[in-house]
RNA sequence: GCCGAUGUGGCGAAAUGGCAGACGCAACGGACUUAAAAUCCGUUUCCAUUAACAUGGAGUGCGGGUUCGAGUCCCGCCAUCGGUACCA
């Protein structure tokens, strides 16, 4: 097969301006303080989700946000911003370490390899990220810095006074262990006993290892946790601020799920005590305090403190029982098969505070012991649980809230109180404030809000992660010496877990004994803690001596917006964890004082993803993979890049197709041929009809359209339809005899942003013959449009009768609004339609339309 | 179940409440060519009428509503996709 002729050479221009722009540095930013460093250029951080460097390369679903970015990066700088512009990998992870325990290879000789491959592949795409500033969250001198976030978060604490972290050293409680940020807790954690490890949440799918598809079990272990809940309620108010979209607040709002509600206290029924047991109340959760009347039974937890203690002497077997039977259900098993309500009475009994009454006190695996207090009042009449299990085990339903209409049992809405003395009447709203007065009043509970959030599980049983900077001595953990970083994991010949749930660092004997007395910390980090804070690493890379210079930090993340980033873009999927997290070891550092700004991600936008030809998702499974270096083989990176973007809204989900590809590289010739043809002996050359000529006046018009178009799509990253214009421009020359050379440097800078190599060497083209602008295209200003030259003196307008289309005509810009009425009513066509009828209303849109209304 | 997004030609898509389908793909026709590719020009929502220029009607998932006028706003459904799931 002989190749086809390439419809521009791009196979030379592309090279050759990657080359010259690594050369120069083109896209390099300046920190303050750098000699180049110009404090009058105004910031602009324009930041990508940085990828994971899987062994499979890049595939054209990751360059589509990196595209949109790349687009804003350039734009801005010709508006003469300083843009931060910069990529790294996210090279810690599974991935890696599944690979090394299948084949031997250590993780960073893959990871190297990946990471020369991915940053191959984005070169090879143009774009201008500043190279100078690339990380590796695998590098000591990255880890280093995590670890040493870890110890800040490790010694302090949340001051509930100030609302804020403070040193666990203001802190005069007399154990600080229990209230530092990071901490150690026995916790359920998935346990996969065919791979013999402890998975991740996002690892186990249905109840099942992502990997195998092997039973998981909840299992508990002593693991390390970080204080996550205590940012909760900040973590929902601070996202108001913030120029996300509105999904993904609400996203991020459901996650950390605030409920506002009441503690109440039901004190046990004496005679229920048993021997040895203090417990004399148990504390209930409800958002629902107004249905306290309704409330025939307590239910705790299955694994609730208390139920020991409770238990009476009959039911102690029946409680074992049934405990044994829930400990041994998987997550499947206890989520999905288990819809059918179980649970078991304990014998004893409680007192319902607002009448007295003896309530049984039941426990079932309805009932989570991670929510709440692991214990809620039943109030079956009014929620949909309470009502299943009632009816299953013949419990008393009492209706307390009688709605506008229809049947009252069941009813889960506002209504009025009913069958409650205290609230008879009232409103559901009401009644709530009123019940919870009386309960304060009474010592019988109080006001509260819960969260759905859960403190952040955060540590591994693997290996290729960042081990904890802890040492343990006698049963008690300690940070080590902030001199002590980095601390890099001992070199390991066998990664595969052990298979009792000990971290494989455990391995490395030498390496976990610390001293005579203390052993090291076997965990490591999970993945999201490397990038947690990459982008504040990118403000200043190199820094030895901080994790970020203040100077520096305060430049790029400072400035009078409420947050740093000013434009990040990445995937729906990490809409909650990753953004979560993030801002989560974003507040702890601002409230040590180590940051400008509560908030990293000011603007935040969702690239949809991109589907194989076939509608379906990309994936080696329906070989429909498609890799950008074969699209830019044929098409060239300007093509590519153009196609990405030219698919239609940058939000939204679309499948791919090579058709399409050709489609926008046929324009981009046509750009190419507007300005070169080719002579006799088969070589592109200027182009004679390229000349320094006058626009004629609708060549003008569509000029300053396009400024302007291509301006505001670009803000708003409209890209698809800014590439549209820039068609419709070209469309507009291409046959015409001379092409205006200040409309074609127009049309290039415009399109730079877009397709920069194509755009550099037709300029540089141009420069040689009429050198009369800037020496490269990156140097120019973007253009502003003259809105002069969109006016018209006459418009056509649309002649409506009763709303519908019925003739258009010509009238001179901003005619009298009689005139256009008159002129249409002349009409012949309105006149006909019109005859018999009588004119109602006549409705004139200046510039737009006339409507006339007759019956 | 709950939450969210989406629904417009053969396809990807456009349209501050004001000419639905810009732009591109595909298809078809024409020019150039010995021929093809490439390139350039044109046609292309559907239905009906007409020899033809053309004319009429319908049309943005479905049903209502607001408005002189609705793809766009409001109410109620349906479908697809994504997230989440006993959170008291």
């Amino acid at each position: 097969m002989t190749e086809r002729r390439k419809p521009y050479p791009f196979d030379q221009i592309e090279p050759k301006w990657q080359t010259l722009w690594d050369e120069r540095c083109a896209f390099r930013a300046p920190n303050p303080g750098e000699p180049d460093f110009d404090p009058n250029r105004p910031k602009y951080y324009i930041l990508d989700m940085f990828p994971y460097p899987s062994g499979a390369g890049l595939h054209v679903g990751h360059p589509e946000g990196y595209t949109a970015t790349d687009i804003v990066a350039r734009y801005k700088r010709m508006r003469g911003f300083t843009v931060l512009h910069p990529m790294g990998w996210d090279a810690f992870g599974l991935p890696a370490e599944q690979y090394a325990i299948r084949t031997g290879q250590h993780p960073a000789i893959t990871t190297r390899e990946n990471i020369a491959k991915f940053k191959m592949q984005l070169k090879r795409i143009g774009f201008s990220y500043d190279w100078d500033r690339e990380i590796s969250t695998a590098e000591p001198d990255y880890f280093r810095w995590t670890q040493w976030i870890f110890l800040q978060i490790y010694n302090s604490w949340f001051n509930p006074e100030t609302n804020r972290a403070e040193p666990i050293s203001t802190y005069s409680g007399a154990d600080p262990d229990a209230v530092r940020l990071a901490y150690v807790a026995e916790v359920p954690v998935n346990w996969c006993p065919d791979l013999g490890t402890v998975l991740a949440n996002e690892e186990v799918i249905d109840g099942k290892s992502e990997v195998g598809g092997f039973p998981v079990v909840k299992r508990p272990m002593r693991q390390w946790m970080l204080r996550i809940t205590a940012f909760a309620r900040r973590l929902i108010d601070e996202l108001d601020g913030l120029d996300w979209p509105d999904g993904i607040k609400l996203l991020q709002r459901n996650w950390i799920g605030a409920s506002e509600g009441a503690v109440v206290r039901f004190a046990v029924a004496p005679a229920q005590l048993q021997a040895g047991g203090t417990a004399e109340e148990i504390e209930v959760f409800t958002t629902r305090p107004d249905t306290l009347y309704g409330a025939t039974y307590l239910v705790l937890a299955p694994e609730h403190p208390l139920v020991d203690q409770l238990t009476t002497q009959e039911q102690r077997d029946a409680v074992a029982a049934y405990r044994e039977q829930v400990g041994s259900k998987s997550d499947l098993e206890r989520t999905d098969l288990a819809k059918d309500k179980t649970g078991v009475a304990i014998g004893a009994f409680a007192i319902n505070p607002a009448n007295g009454e003896r309530v049984p006190i039941w426990i079932a695996d309805y009932v989570l012991m991670g929510y709440g207090t692991g214990a809620i009042m039943a109030v079956p009449a009014h929620d949909e649980r309470d009502l299943e299990f009632a009816r299953k085990f013949d419990l008393p339903i009492r209706e307390v809230v009688q709605p506008t209409e229809g049947e009252a049992i069941g009813f889960t809405g506002d209504g009025a109180a009913i069958n409650s003395p205290l609230l008879n009447g009232l409103a559901t709203a009401e009644a709530k404030t009123k019940i919870i007065s009386w309960l304060e009043d009474n010592g019988r509970g109080r006001r509260n809000i819960r969260f759905k959030l859960r403190d952040w599980l955060f540590s591994r049983q693997r290996y290729w992660g960042e081990p904890f900077p802890i040492v343990w001595r006698e049963g008690k953990h300690e940070a080590l010496a902030e001199s002590d970083l980095p601390l890099t994991p001992p070199p390991l010949d066998d990664f595969k877990p052990t298979g009792t749930g000990e971290p494989p660092l455990a391995k490395a004997r030498d390496w976990v004994r610390y001293s005579e007395a203390a052993t090291r910390e076997t965990n490591t980090m999970p993945q999201w803690a490397g990038s947690c804070w990459y982008y504040l690493r990118f403000c200043d890379p190199r820094n030895a001596d901080r994790f970020v210079g203040a100077e520096a930090e305060h430049h790029w993340m400072g400035g009078s917006q409420p947050a740093g980033v000013d434009l990040y873009v990445g995937g729906t999927e990490h809409a909650v964890l990753h953004l979560l997290y993030a801002r989560f070891w974003h507040k702890v550092l601002f409230d040590l004082g180590h940051l400008s700004k509560p908030e990293p991600f000011q603007r935040l936008v969702n690239q949809g993803m991109i589907l194989g030809e076939d509608g379906r998702k990309m994936s080696k499974r329906w070989g429909n993979v498609v890799d950008p270096l074969d699209v830019i083989a044929e098409y060239g990176a300007d093509a590519f890049r153009c196609y990405e973007m030219f698919m239609g809204p940058l939000e939204q989900m679309k499948p791919w197709s090579m058709k399409g590809v050709e489609g926008v590289s046929r324009f981009l010739a046509r750009v190419w041929r507007l300005v070169m043809e080719e002579n006799q002996a088969g070589e592109w050359v200027l182009s004679p009809a390229v000349q320094d000529v006058p626009l004629e006046k609708r060549q003008l018009k569509m000029m300053h359209a396009s400024i302007k178009k291509v301006s505001d799509d670009i803000e708003a990253l409209a890209f698809n339809t800014a590439i549209s214009q820039m068609m419709v421009y070209v469309n507009e020359f291409t046959n015409a005899p001379a092409k205006p050379v200040t409309a074609m440097r127009m049309l290039l800078v415009l399109l730079n942003p877009f397709a920069p190599h194509l755009t550099s060497e037709l300029w540089e083209i141009l420069n040689a013959r009429f050198p009369d602008a800037a020496r490269d295209i990156t140097d120019c200003a973007w253009p502003l449009h003259n809105p002069d030259y969109l006016i018209e003196d006459e418009v056509e307008i649309v002649i409506q009768v009763n709303g519908k289309l019925r003739d258009k005509m010509t009238v001179a810009i901003d005619a009298a609004d009689a005139d256009v009425e008159a002129a249409a009513l002349a009409n012949p066509k309105v006149g006909e339609l019109i005859a018999g009828k009588t004119i109602r209303k006549v409705v004139v849109v200046r510039n737009k339309l006339v409507n006339v209304v007759a019956n």
